[in-house]
DNA sequence: CATGAATGAGAATTCATTCAT
DNA sequence: AATGAATGAATTCTCATTCAT
């Protein structure tokens, strides 16, 4: 116990700073805040990630490497594009509530001035837009049309992680519980609004053939 | 013109606060940091704004006078449901693209555990849920579908703002203008987006109905 | 009084420093004990210099400052060579004498790798040198010979420097008292040594013309 | 030779020290750095040296055995007083050329509060007076004379190891090729220097008396 | 209104050393 | 003999705020 307690100060430091980070924002966060939750020294901090920043480096790459073995996956499936789609909003949703902390944080790092993890983003979006021309093309929507791209990619992920940010502020607030039942009909909800959404976007080319006919 | 500029030094503040929130987020932005911006002595803030909280305070009053003007504006207009709708959108992505900053700090602060503003957190997503009662019915969803709303509410005005967001990493990446005519279609996208897929989600439940015959 | 001791905070700081710079070296000394001794908070030592660094910054320009002045000064006086080569070593021991500690702080740190003062340390040779050829000439030796000046310049000031900075140890283990008396001889002792020498120099390239004649 | 490096981790620490103090000052350099450096575990240091100062206590008596080895193997020569003067100084010389670091290391330690190394310190500055009591009376000066001694004692050491303190600064700033027929041209500058200087002040007394009648 | 020096608590980080392995 | 994780004290610096002027 002692022992795997001991080979588990990176793991502990990792999951505390993530709690936190989400909860209250990486600027908001102490060193000894993050210490005394994981129940580890403070100098453990610099030690295993050479200071706070480090830690949003690491957790960056963590969100980077499942994102992208996810959306790979998923679009390496052999489906129609619809269902495609479909499928890889539902897994999306998955990891988002499995791993909300690590997104909430990712998200809420992307668009602040952090000179250390400037690198990653740019790499990032880079990545993701590689991966949705080949979403976009089996919709019926142009590649490469990067205008669009900018206009709804962030957007896709941001429309799951919303519900996600403000759950504990609704819970409060509704009273809802955010139980299982609750998710299925979600995936219901969320799926129709983006195919749909998506498919409206296929057909506006057309309507603006027509209306200029 | 030095009377005139000494007469604004606390909206020379708010103006250099809603830049650095917006860009760094609320704490990693000290008071120093906004005095010198503000070009403002230090102790101005305290004076002025009772303290770095205040400023916040300030900054959603600010945000929430503003959008329950324009979203009540719109709702009392005159019209179907889905010009309504798409009308409202229009206005939003008006007013995000007017004010991003303050819009940025805003939702960057909802989630944040800052006891100070609590209290207009729930106050705002309560006058929310009320205005968006007034649009479902028309769209031909239920009103006080609680599990409804909190599951496309904050993404409605959430996929608008992630484009704000993300603006300045695309900007970089993709070399982009983000000029009147990125806007004009920007708009048209998003409104297709929405429109339709709060269609889809009207129709939900008659597939569920369908299916279950 | 308590006036007077306020705005004399910065000075009071850079007093201390001096002191315990010199007595123990500048990475020897913390900030704890630089404000304790000042009796100011510790804040106002990046208040005032912006850091440790920063004091050493003010005290090497101090050092510039000052004995550029002197040696200037000394230079310009219309004298033969050897009695104004006389007075510059005497005015720099009176220098040395009553700015011990000024000069000991800068001598250390001069071989020192401090990137702050990198550039502080150059001008300081270039513009040493410019002064040494004034002198060099009279004394009937080549302007400009830098081999000649990197082996004696340095020399120049450390056999005075260097007294002073072994004084401590010499009065514990001779039991000596440096009076006022002492240091009479100790000039005359030092421009001799320095002026007899310089002579011995200037007569070098004849005794090598000799033996290689 | 993975064997002979393990043997050698007590000289590689050793030999990482000098360099590091010699460039950087003793308490601006960290056991990390030096155990880095020295490509050795950081435990090591405290295991063979048992702790930093340890290291420093080491130097210490390393250079004093080695100096005090050299002069008093000149001053056993059989030679008048003239030529035995000057080999002392070509030999401290060649000996600083070859030793900069642990001669640079020493001469920054010795003025610093550092309880360690107190009585090596006191041990080696009798130790040398004793030395220099032989030389003197040679050169026709006042054996036992203290406040000559004193007066020029550090300053001979210090004439020499100033030029190598300052030799980077000057390499860097005149871009000089310190090389072997330098250091010829130097070793002649130095002695003729010294010995014309300590000629002079073997003529003081003279002169005095004739001021007097 | 405005200043800017001053405060003291708290920030992150680095330190030399120890200890179980 | 050697490792490297762990410690906790100490490092420098920055924080938001206050106060006398």
């Amino acid at each position: 116990m002692t022992q795997e307690e001991k080979l588990q100060a990176r793991e502990r430091i990792l999951k505390a700073a993530l709690q936190l980070f989400a909860r209250k924002g990486f600027f908001a966060v102490g060193v000894r805040e993050i210490a005394a939750q994981a129940q580890v020294n403070i100098s453990m901090i610099s030690y295993y990630f050479k200071g706070k920043t480090g830690i949003l480096v690491t957790i960056m790459a963590a969100f980077m490497d499942q994102t992208y073995g996810i959306l790979e996956n998923a679009i390496a499936r052999d489906l129609p594009a619809d269902p495609k789609l479909r499928r890889v909003i539902e897994d999306l949703i998955d990891f988002v509530q499995d791993n909300f902390e690590l997104t909430e944080v990712v998200f809420q790092a992307m668009p602040l001035d952090i000179p250390e993890i400037a690198q990653q983003k740019s790499e990032h979006v880079n990545h993701i837009i590689s991966l949705y021309n080949d979403l976009a093309v089996g919709l019926g929507l142009e590649p490469n049309d990067i205008e669009l791209f900018t206009s709804i990619g962030p957007a896709m992920i941001s429309i799951i992680l919303t519900h996600f940010r403000f759950k504990n502020i609704q819970r409060q607030i509704f009273g809802l519980e955010f139980n299982s039942e609750f998710y299925v009909r979600y995936k219901q909800i969320i799926t129709t609004l983006i195919l749909d959404g998506m498919h409206g976007l296929a057909r506006i080319p057309d309507e603006i053939k027509e209306l200029h006919s």
